[in-house]
DNA sequence: GTTATTTTTTAGTTTTGTCTAAACATTAAT
DNA sequence: ATTAATGTTTAGACAAAACTAAAAAATAAC
C-alpha cells in the first residue's frame, strides 16, 4: 500500500507521540504536526479507515500492528538519510532533521536498500537513535559514553552531545566523525583521560571532558 | 518563489519539449506529463500568473527568462541526484531516471551544493547530458567517445552508450564507472585498440569496438 | 452535582490539481 | 469556401488536505 506525503507525516508523528505517552490525544498531534485538531480529526478517520490505528471518538488513539510498521518504515528512512547527510555531505548534526523531513517520503525500496548498504549499515542516526531495520526491527543499541568503554574494544561513533564550534573543532582535528571506527588503546585513572586510536592515524589522547560527550557502540 | 512539485513538474517538461520545436503545444505537454489537455491549460495561466512563460490561448507557448532559469535548476537537481545514484549507490543508468524524479524535488539549496560538492562537481550526469551550475549555466562539454581522444589526456568518463550486461561486467573489469578518470596512454593503428590508464590500476588494452562506447570528457 | 472550562468533533469552506463533457478555434480536406 | 477533423479552452465537478466557527463531549471547579 501507498501513502501521500501528508498520511506519512501523520503516521510518523503518531508513532513519535506513543514513545512518550500512552495513548495520543487530537491536541498533542495537531500541535507536533503544526496543524489545527480539526485537521487531526479528519486524517484520523482517513488512517483508520485504512486500518493503521484504532480510535474511538473522545478515547485517544494509538497505531496497531500495521500502522507501527510503516512507522518504523519512515523511521528507518529518515535517519538513514540523516546519517547520510551528516557523513558523507558533511551537513552539523541540527541541520539535518528538516532536509532528512523530505527526503524520507522519497519510496523506492530499492533505494532505501542501497544506501543503506553505502552507508555501510549504520545502527544509529546522528543523534544516536537507533536505525531500524526492512523489517522494522529496532536492535537496542546499547550505546556508551566513551568514557565508560572498557579498554581494547573496537567501537563506533554514533553521536556526539556538545555541538559547539569548539567541540567540532576537536573532532574534525582527530578524525573522529559519526561512523568513526575506533578503539580505546588505555585510560589514566589519574585524570580520567583516555588514549585513543582512530583507523591509520596516530593514536591521541582526549581528556575525560571530551569523551563524556562521545557515543558510541559496539557490535 | 517556492514551487509545488508539480508546479516544477510541469516547469521541467516544458523545458524539454522546448529543445525539440520552437513552441510547446497543449497536446504534447500534456502527453509529455501523462496528463489531461484540459488540466494543462489551467496550470498555464497559474504558470503565466507567476510569470514565468508567455502564453496565448490557442497560439503554444515558451518558458521566459525566468520560467528557464527554474527549469535549470531542476534540472541541475535531477542530474545531480541520477549521477549520485549511479557512481556511490551503483544503480545501472537505466533505472535512475524515475527515482531522480522523487529527488529532485527536495528543496534545500545547501543540500544541493554539498551533494554537488561531494560528487567532485561533475559536469555530466550518467546519460552524458551535460549538468547546468548554480547560476543555471550549461558548460557544453565537447563529449567524445574515447575512441577519438588524443592519446597523453586525462579524461572522465561521462556516459557509455551500450548497457548490456556483458558491457557492464568488462567496465566493471576494468574499474571504469561514470565519472572515472583515466587517460589514453596509446593507440595502435593497426585494430584501433587502445590502452588506457585508471587511475592506480595497471594500463589495460580495449578495443575499438569497446572504445567506441565510451564517452568521456576533459576540462 | 451543577456549572465552567477544555478538548474534540462536525459542518461548511477553501485551495490545489485533477477530471469529463461541451464549446470554441484552428487547421486540413474536398 | 464550406465542411470535417483536430486541437484547445471553458465550465462544472471531484478528491485531498487544510481551515474556521459552532456544536458536542469530557474533564475540572466549585
Amino acid at each position: 500500500m501507498n501513502f501521500s506525503v501528508s498520511e506519512e507525516n501523520y503516521i510518523k508523528s503518531i508513532y513519535h507521540l506513543q514513545q512518550q505517552s500512552e495513548t495520543v490525544t487530537t491536541n498533542s498531534l495537531a500541535n507536533e504536526i503544526q496543524t489545527k485538531p480539526a485537521s487531526v480529526t479528519d486524517m484520523l478517520k482517513k488512517l483508520q479507515a485504512k486500518k493503521l490505528l484504532e480510535y474511538k471518538k473522545y478515547k485517544g488513539f494509538r497505531l496497531n500492528a500495521t500502522g507501527n510498521k510503516i512507522a518504523l518504515n519512515i523511521v528507518r528512512r529518515h535517519r538513514l538519510w540523516e546519517y547520510f547527510l551528516v557523513t558523507k555531505l558533511g551537513f552539523e548534526w541540527d541541520k539535518v532533521h528538516d532536509i532528512a523531513d523530505e527526503l524520507e517520503h522519497v519510496s523506492s525500496i530499492e533505494l532505501i536498500q542501497k544506501l543503506d548498504a553505502f552507508l555501510n549499515y549504520p545502527q544509529a542516526d546522528p543523534h544516536g537513535d537507533p536505525i531500524p531495520d526492512v523489517n522494522g526491527k529496532i536492535t537496542v543499541i546499547k550505546q556508551q559514553s566513551i568514557a565508560d568503554v572498557p579498554v581494547k574494544r573496537n567501537v563506533i561513533v554514533s553521536s556526539v552531545s556538545n555541538q559547539s564550534p569548539e567541540m567540532l573543532e576537536l573532532l574534525k582535528h582527530y578524525h573522529i566523525g559519526i561512523g568513526t571506527e575506533l578503539k580505546v588503546n588505555m585510560r589514566l585513572s589519574f585524570d580520567g583521560s583516555i588514549e585513543i586510536k582512530v583507523s591509520k592515524y596516530a593514536a591521541c589522547i582526549i581528556s575525560e571532558q571530551v569523551a563524556k560527550n562521545i557515543f558510541v557502540y559496539h557490535d
